[in-house]
DNA sequence: GAGTGGTCTAGACCACTCA
DNA sequence: GAGTGGTCTAGACCACTCA
C-alpha cells in the first residue's frame, strides 16, 4: 500500500497523475513497458476505479501512456518524425508519402553561442556539440538544421558513426546516450534565405523559407536540443483546426 | 422524459454527446444561455450522473460548451480573434498588445472563381461576396485579407456599412446574416509576394510573405467564409507544443 | 477462462454562486 | 439556503486479448 504524497488539498485524481507522471518522468517504467492494471492502482492506493481512470485518462491525454483494450496500459514513446509530417509534404511524383534521406555535413564541439546557451539554459560558452545536416527528397534539399546538444550529456555521438544509423537522431539520442526527448516546443516564422542556407539548400538568394525553431525536453523538463532548421517554402505547408 | 435516439451500439455517453452537439448545432440554446443542469439531463434521459459528466466533458473539450461551478453550463461564444494572435506578434513599440485596425478596400458581388466555389461547397461561378480588407498595426499594414461568402447567406452585408461595425467580422455575420462560426481550419506557407500584395502590403515586390488559408464552418459543418491572407513574414511567428 | 480496459450505475459529500 | 458543478465511492457487467 503506497501513500500520495503531495499537496493534499489537491483532488486524489490530480495527486495520483503527478504521481505517476513522476514515475514515467525518473524512468520507473521504461518507454514500452506497461504500468500497473487499474484494479491494482486502485488496490495500492486505496482509491475506487472511477478515480484511478480519471487519472490515468489525463495522462493518456497528454501522450504519457496508451491504453490497449484487453491488454493494460503503456507507456508511450514519443514519435517525433510525424512533426517534420505536419510540417511539410512530401509526395513523390506518384502521390507516395516518403521519408526523406538525410546527409550528415558536420559535427563538431564549440562553445555554446548566447542564444544558445539561453535556449538550452546553460552558461555561456559551455561546451556543446553541433551537428550540420540536411534533409533530402528525391535527391533534391529541402531542409537544413542545425541542431545543438550539451556536451555534457551527448558526448558519446562524437565518437560513433551517425551517417550509418539512420536518419532518425532521437532513437540514437536514446541509444548511446540514455537521453529520452518528451516534450518539445517549435515555432515558426518566415524570411528571405541568406547565402549559408541558400547554398546548403540549392537555392537563389533571398528565396523565400521558413524557420522552425525546436526546444526539445526530457521527461524532467530538463533542455536536451535546441535545432533551428530553414525549409524550402515550396514544400512547406502547415494545418491547424481551430475549435 | 426524453429518448435519445441514434445507433444502440455506440455507448450512452457518445449518444448523449451527439444529442447535446446535435441541439446546439441547431441553435436549440442561443450562445450565452445555460443547458439543463447535469441533475435535470440525468433524470430526462434515465442516466446515472457520471454518464451525463462524460458526455457534457468532452463538449467543453471540444469548446462547444463552457462550466461554471455553482453558476451552471453554457453554451460557448467561439472566440475567433484569439487565432491572429497566435499567429502574429502584436506589440506596440512599449511592448504592449494591441488590436489591429481593419481598413475595408472594397466589397462586391461577383460569380465564384473554381477555387473558391470548391472550398464552399459551391457550384461554380455561383453568386458570391468578395471583401478585400487590410491590416495595419500602428498605420503600417501586415496583413491582406482576401474574404469569400456565399451570396446566399451574406446577401445583407452588401447594404450595410462596414467600415462602421467594428474589426471583427464574425459579431458582423451573427448580427446581420444570422450565421454563427463554429470552426475553422487553418493552412500556411510561404511564399514571394506577387505585385498586388506587395502594394496591398506597402512592401517590396519579392519580399517573404507567410499565406494563411481559413475555411469557417457553421455547427453543421456548412462551410461559411473563404479567406486567403497574405501576412508580412518580419511580424508574422507561430508557436506549437508537441506531445 | 483469467485478466485487462470500457461503460455505467446510484448514489454521497464538497465548493461555489446568488438571491 | 437552494441550486449548481466538482470529486469520489464501490461496485456491476461488457468487450477484448491471449495462452
Amino acid at each position: 500500500m503506497h501513500a500520495l504524497s503531495k499537496d493534499t488539498r489537491l483532488p486524489l485524481y490530480q495527486r495520483l497523475h503527478d504521481h505517476l507522471a513522476q514515475q514515467i518522468a525518473t524512468n520507473h517504467w521504461r518507454p514500452g513497458e506497461a504500468i500497473p492494471t487499474e484494479a491494482a492502482l486502485s488496490t495500492e492506493y486505496r482509491l475506487s476505479t472511477g478515480t484511478v481512470r480519471k487519472a490515468v485518462d489525463a495522462l493518456v491525454n497528454e501522450g504519457l501512456l496508451e491504453r490497449q483494450q484487453g491488454r493494460g496500459t503503456f507507456v508511450r514513446r514519443p514519435q517525433f518524425q510525424s512533426s517534420l509530417f505536419r510540417f511539410f509534404r512530401f509526395q513523390t511524383a506518384a502521390g507516395e508519402r516518403q521519408i526523406p534521406e538525410s546527409r550528415i555535413f558536420s559535427i563538431e564541439p564549440l562553445s555554446a553561442p548566447l542564444e544558445v546557451a539561453q535556449a538550452l539554459g546553460l552558461s555561456a560558452d559551455a561546451p556543446v556539440i553541433r551537428i550540420i545536416r540536411v534533409r533530402l527528397l528525391d535527391g533534391q534539399p529541402f531542409l537544413a538544421e542545425e541542431i545543438w546538444l550539451p556536451s555534457a550529456r551527448f558526448r558519446p555521438l562524437l565518437d560513433i558513426n551517425l551517417a550509418v544509423e539512420g536518419p532518425l537522431l532521437y532513437p540514437i539520442y536514446e541509444k548511446f546516450c540514455g537521453q529520452v526527448v518528451a516534450y518539445a516546443e517549435e515555432s515558426l516564422t518566415a524570411q528571405s534565405v541568406d547565402d549559408v542556407h541558400a547554398q546548403l539548400l540549392q537555392i537563389p538568394v533571398s528565396s523565400p523559407v521558413v524557420v522552425i525553431e525546436r526546444l526539445a525536453r526530457d521527461y524532467a523538463d530538463t533542455p536536451l536540443e535546441w535545432r533551428r532548421s530553414h525549409g524550402h517554402a515550396k514544400f512547406f505547408r502547415y494545418s491547424v483546426d481551430i475549435r
